[in-house]
DNA sequence: GCTGAAATTCTGGAGTG
DNA sequence: CACTCCAGAATTTCAGC
């Protein structure tokens, strides 16, 4: 790890909370010149410490009304394994592949149109990526989101009172 | 929901996987003029389809080197679960907060500096943020990140072969 | 949703400490 | 060496159609 600063922080932090921030916006903010802001930004971006930019979509939006998170637990896990998570995150609906501690060794998070594509997608995790390396897997459906991606949703679920 | 079309979706798709898009690139790709694109922009923004954009961030640069999951098991969930979680929600180091169905209803994911800030955290869902609602938490550590946030990591984990 | 003009931002190079 | 300043380029923004 190198040659990262209280002000590289700063970027990192207030990219992370809004990552469409405009150069000038951080500058003014962090208090650098939007020319150093770039520098430093093209920096972090290739020392890996930004991988990314995303925007939050909510997936109903996109005819996706079930997100899903699907924890499979291993038999084996190898360096195969890494190649057959790679190929399941180049899905478009998958937004998350993580190798995690615990029973179940890998979590995915995902979206899907409607339940048959969803145990369509579980049986394909068996039957085209994982193959034999996987034993089982477990199936939640999401039903709030709070926070995603670090930016809070303003939506909250108890909607707000009619005036009167 | 609300006239959404096949270009709004294209928008979605793109700025999930890009969030830094340019108006003008967006145009490009998707066969509009920039200010139409701005437009429809804002439009998918106020109906809420757009939440917010994020960076993705690797947390190691900001010293959080612990990437944990946390499902907590409530022994009762009500509206007063919802406060709560908008305020683990507002906690810089926290990364997503999401209602479930399972065993373990919500599922929090968060960095740490540390394991004693990450059991320390652990501790404040009890005594500090869900009290009484709360009956245990299994925490996880995340190893490996493949995908996050619908943005795939470059860095794989089985580092590329030196040339030689 | 487009055009066109004005405002803002971005960008790269030269200069400064 | 990182930062600022500055001018030209690109983008964004807004009005009118």
């Amino acid at each position: 790890m190198a040659s990262i600063d209280e002000k590289d922080e700063e970027i990192l932090k207030e990219l992370r909370k809004n990552g469409r921030a405009t150069l000038t916006e951080l500058g003014r903010k962090i208090g650098l010149s939007p020319a150093s802001i770039k520098n430093r930004i093209e920096k972090l971006e290739s020392l890996g410490a930004i991988k990314g930019y995303s925007a939050i979509v909510d997936p109903a939006f996109l005819n996706e009304f079930i997100q899903a998170i699907i924890e499979v637990e291993l038999l084996v896990d190898n360096e195969a394994v890494d190649r057959m998570l790679y190929n399941i995150s180049r899905l478009d609906n998958v937004i998350g592949v993580y190798r995690k501690t615990g029973e179940f060794q890998i979590l995915i998070r995902a979206n899907f149109k409607d339940v048959p594509q969803l145990k369509e997608f579980v049986k394909s995790l068996s039957v085209k990526y994982l193959g034999k390396n996987m034993k089982r897997a477990k199936v939640s459906v999401i039903m709030d989101t709070f926070k995603e991606g670090g930016v809070i949703m303003q939506e909250r679920k108890t909607r707000r009172r009619r005036r009167r």
